[in-house]
DNA sequence: GTGGCGATGTGTATCGTTACAACTCGCTTC
DNA sequence: GAAGCGAGTTGTAACGATACACATCGCCAC
């Protein structure tokens, strides 16, 4: 593989030449130039990343660490990311954690992530107990669990009033018996326990009844999840007339088991979502959901990585709550 | 950052000697590696992947260029090609090329894809005209469009067997007026082209009625656009009661344009996808599809690329064609 | 007691690129 | 005509890790 020498050599000229022409500098001469990119397309010359990387100390590409890459919603807000990432010149490289602790705490400190100039979490499995581990020396942006004190950016949606809302909706609709499909332990300070909390609210804001045998918990949070969900609270005789998920996936399979079960989607039971990833459009019935704003989350995911990024002496770790709405849908009608 | 010098200074070594440590190698004795490792942490040292990618030559990191990362079926298939890269001691990184010609071209010459020590590419764009394009020095495994003649690794689907089996699945199911919803231009090789002929032949081979306002046409495979296709064939009163879909995402959005319009999926019309993603098994109805065995093609692709990557000097590029089933669900019951 | 061997550790050079300072020229300016 | 300037170009020295060859040492065999 051709190095910046032999162009230089082919070109009759100084490796920095071939340098300052790869990179736009000013001062070479037009003639100079083309003799360059004339060896460098006659050698096939590219560069060599990771010479540059090491001399730039910098990669220009920053991680997006997610539980999993299958998922909808991670796909989607992915896909934003890097769109704009992309504006501000900046490459994503999407790394898989696997949902748990050990692998976000892992996808922090391993050395691969010195690959990037900086990161942003999708965390699951982390909580403020691990905030002191945050401390490293790597510009961070949080999305999810709050990690109060520590020194990162934080976005988090509105978990709480956004599940309060999609409560609320259920019992404007006439829904009486309203459970809560969940996954991980309502205890620690998670998506589920804040959802769970603005679900708990407004049952009894509204003075609903509240037995037990409405909270369904799940482990995960899929599609298969969902269904089980679905099935237990059916096959239980419990009487649900709503359902409230904690994520539009979860829903989808809820409404999947509950078809399985011969209940019609809304005639009999309503089901409300809370991500609104773009499936929700298009499911049959399309489900009433939680619309967090991606759009924004995505932008300022990366605006505050790079305002880290810029190295502001002055900088101070700011937490975000996006905004929502409710999008009423069919499974709700 | 601490660099293995400073390193190899707490710990009183070399750092040779760190990096043997680092590295597992032999000859270490245990109190050395004690203190090296304690310095290491003390320090908080983590090694700079650039340099050593420079030193090595090499990234142990494999790409996986995808048209979009938010669909269901890179992202079920890009976790499946992490699963058996990682057995192997690779990173995946994944790598947005956007469904156009030019993005993947980019993707594949671009300096950036020199951070890969191979690229596992999913083309949708690149036609078999591009084939000296791809004669450069990158290992690669190409998924779907096939490059006879490029030396290249090819994995691809049974487009046409598959499409055929499906429409024959139809009329096994009584259809008669079976409509194909597709993207691209079915003139040119790709997966349009294929699996459209395998719908035609066997329409043909069953006698059956081939009338052209039963060939939809859409640009990109989206579910808005299997839905807008529903509604063509509804509106324009093809009287169509089976649709063989080009892509389970279509096959979503369509079945979504059949309940806007009020007609029933199977009762009124039946519907049939390709990929079986995991979404096919969780809507309402479940999507009847073609199952090409995604975990052979991620398996296959990793195999080839590893095979690829160590240099053998008999390699030969091979072309693999994977299995395929039917799996019937309610969509065509 | 000497040669040799295996275990352990270290200096040096290098991977390919680029920042920086410095150097050459032709040309203007007084 | 000397000083000065700026465009154009180049040499040198890193960035941080590690392959390789070599040095050192304790100990065993004869």
């Amino acid at each position: 593989m051709a190095t910046v020498r032999d162009v230089a050599k082919a070109a009759g000229v100084s490796p920095m030449t071939v340098s300052n022409v790869l990179n736009n500098h000013p001062h070479v001469r037009p003639a100079t130039r083309e003799r360059v990119l004339k060896a460098i397309d006659d050698l096939g010359y590219r560069v060599n990343v990771a010479a540059r990387n090491l001399r730039a100390g910098r990669t220009n590409t920053i991680g997006f660490a997610v539980p999993e890459v299958e998922s909808p919603y991670f796909g989607q807000l992915a896909s934003r990311i890097i769109a704009r990432a992309h504006d501000a010149g900046y490459r994503v490289a999407i790394e898989r954690t696997g949902a748990d602790r050990e692998n976000e705490l892992s996808a922090i400190t391993s050395s691969r992530t010195r690959m990037y100039d900086g990161l942003i979490l999708s965390a699951v499995g982390l909580g403020p107990a691990d905030r002191d581990l945050l401390e490293i020396d790597m510009p961070m942006v949080i999305l999810g669990e709050s990690m109060f004190g520590a020194p990162v950016d934080h976005i988090a949606l509105p978990n709480e009033e956004g599940t309060y809302a999609a409560t609320t909706h259920l019992i404007e609709r006439g829904c009486r018996r309203i459970a809560i499909v969940q996954g991980g332990d309502p205890d620690r300070l998670s998506v589920t326990s804040l959802r769970h909390a603005g679900y708990r609210r407004a049952m009894a804001e509204h003075g609903m009844d509240l037995h037990p045998s409405l909270v369904v918990e799940r482990h995960h949070l899929s599609l298969e999840d969902g269904r089980t969900a679905a099935h237990q609270l059916v096959d239980a005789g419990t009487g649900a007339d709503g359902v409230v998920c904690i994520t539009d996936t979860v829903a989808m399979g809820v409404m999947r088991g509950f078809a399985d079960r011969g209940l019609s989607v809304p005639a009999q039971v309503r089901v409300v979502g809370f991500d609104d990833i773009l499936e929700a459009r298009y499911s049959v019935p399309s489900l009433t959901t939680i619309d967090p704003d991606h759009e924004e989350v995505a932008r300022l995911a990366v605006e505050l990585l790079l305002a880290r990024l810029a190295d502001d002496p002055h900088w101070q770790p700011k937490e975000h709550v996006t905004g929502f709405r409710v999008v009423a849908r069919e499974s709700t009608a």
